[in-house]
DNA sequence: TACTTGACCGTAA
DNA sequence: ATTACGGCCAAGT
């Protein structure tokens, strides 16, 4: 699966932006970064995730894709995010949720 | 062209 | 707390 080189540097961008110690859903890094759909994120992640800080992207309920989430949680805990069985408690730790709230379509940033 | 496949999401029972 | 369902959308087959 090849996707957009240009989706690909925008989400990679966003997905990088991540604060240590912050995680963002799918559905946010879609957004931020203008992507279609959470799926087209997973899908970048999948094929160049591997430079990124990936393990802060998780689903919108706070836990990780199966696959990988042992690593995952692993690397959240060594930044200092509470991992309650499995799950992040996203009111919490959630990335500026403000900036998405208020992004109808904001002066380009992203 | 038509169908399948995902690191997904929101709603409803 | 679970499961089920429909919607999502690009890439593979």
């Amino acid at each position: 699966m090849r996707v957009d080189e240009q989706l690909h540097e925008m989400v990679r961008e966003v997905v990088r932006s991540i604060p240590r110690g912050r995680v963002a859903t799918y559905g946010d890094v879609a957004d931020l970064s203008r992507a279609p759909s959470p799926r087209l994120v997973g899908q970048v992640l999948n094929q160049d995730g591997h430079d990124l800080p990936w393990h802060r992207v998780l689903r919108a309920n706070g836990t990780c894709a199966p696959h990988i989430a042992d690593e995952q949680l692993q690397l959240l805990r060594e930044e200092g995010v509470a991992v309650d069985d499995g799950k992040v408690d996203l009111r919490t730790y959630r990335w500026e949720n403000a900036v998405k709230e208020k992004a109808d379509e904001p002066p380009g940033l992203w």
